[in-house]
DNA sequence: TCGGGACAGTCAGTTACATCA
DNA sequence: ACTGATGTAACTGACTGTCCC
């Protein structure tokens, strides 16, 4: 099952590429976390998002950037004609990111460098990395050197501990670096740190922004796969509540056929029949959810604890969807009913 | 081998700010 | 000019996994 859905911005005005996500709804597992626990110490999970394009598992979540519009091309060639479209407010595209490619070309060569910025203070964004915040508000820009001092516990957690008041300034990435970004997190949900180091230099962005920024469209793509399942509930809920409205009815029929004999033995063996073995009267064999095929998503939902599990221990299906995908099975009242057979629970 | 602390990464929830209608 | 809605960058606290002692 495949559900289309347009993370477009709604306001045209913005001029956003439009990202359709492809969500495949199946036992995918959570895809969108595949870096997950990869972090900087799995080494061998290193960064082939932009190098390596068929590697790559398959994401749950797939998003298809299309960016026509902002001629930005991936993997970008170096020194191509990125698009210099007027910058956001100031912002210094002109020293746009090269490639991306070029990026972890250069990252053996610097990665000691990028290292020494991660091992920095986060903030330090007049230091390691050129950053040209020209007419953004110069916030980080100014206070980069004021928060060199900290020596922080590493890339993460930057506050406003080191920095003043101004240091929640929002900052508005321009379309060539959300672009990029997005074509990053399209090949790669997670960033280890050399990975958001090569991405930040290329983007004049601090690795902190970087991570957040990940961190945020993580966050959104969890939510739009919420809205996607919660919508697939709702249409399971209306099939089901039909298919309930339906079976009543049959009920019902059934019961005012029984008070009339001669009918009675006229019947379909079809229509009712009892289970032998447990002599449990089916009405309908298609009430009984069908048994899923083995190795299918509803197979696995059908065996309580076949779940894998999550962080915490517990049980927890990546999707809503391919947790309910078993109730695909359920011949719901548009569909043709399957002939009834003898006995539908051995 | 086991336990605990330090560290690093992620997530959910929230806040604050920018932009638009 | 003002205001509410919306989108999103940034922050916080909790949690988990890994490493090291």
């Amino acid at each position: 099952m495949e559900l289309g859905l347009s993370l477009g911005e709604p306001d045209a005005g913005r001029a956003a590429p439009e990202l359709g996500l492809g969500l495949g709804v199946g036992p995918a597992g959570r895809g969108v976390e595949a870096g997950r626990g990869s972090g900087g110490r799995a080494a061998g999970a290193e960064a082939r998002w932009w190098a390596a394009p068929v590697a790559e598992p398959e994401p749950a979540v797939r998003l298809s950037l299309v960016s026509s519009g902002l001629g930005l091309q991936w993997p970008p060639a170096s020194g191509s004609g990125r698009s210099t479209e007027a910058p956001a407010r100031g912002f210094d595209v002109n020293r746009a990111p090269s490639t991306a490619a070029s990026a972890f070309a250069a990252e053996d060569d610097e990665e000691d460098q990028a290292a020494g910025a991660l091992s920095s203070s986060p903030n330090d964004s007049g230091g390691s990395f050129p950053l040209d915040l020209g007419g953004r508000g110069g916030a980080h820009g100014e206070v980069g050197g004021a928060a060199r001092a900290g020596g922080e516990r590493s890339s993460s957690r930057a506050s406003d501990e080191d920095e003043g008041a101004s240091a929640r300034k929002k900052l508005r990435l321009s379309k060539e670096q959300s672009a990029f970004l997005e074509e990053s997190f399209k090949e790669q949900s997670t960033l280890n740190p050399k990975q958001k180091a090569a991405l930040a230099k290329q983007l004049n962005l601090r690795p902190r922004q970087v991570e957040v920024w990940f961190q945020n469209r993580r966050a959104r793509t969890k939510l739009k796969q919420t809205e996607v399942d919660c919508e697939y509930l709702k249409r399971c809920c209306e099939a089901l509540t039909e298919e309930n409205r339906r079976l009543h009815k049959e009920i019902a029929e059934l019961r005012a056929l029984k008070t009339a004999p001669p009918f009675y033995m006229h019947l379909p063996a079809t229509t009712l029949s009892m289970c032998p073995s447990c002599e449990r009267v089916a009405s309908n064999p298609a009430s009984a959810p069908a048994p899923a095929p083995p190795g299918t998503a509803a197979a696995a939902s059908n065996k309580s604890s076949a779940v894998a599990p999550a962080r915490g221990g517990e049980p927890r299906p990546s999707s809503f969807a391919a947790l309910f995908a078993a109730t695909r099975s359920f011949p719901l009242a548009s569909q043709p009913r399957p002939p009834a057979p003898a006995s539908n629970c051995l």
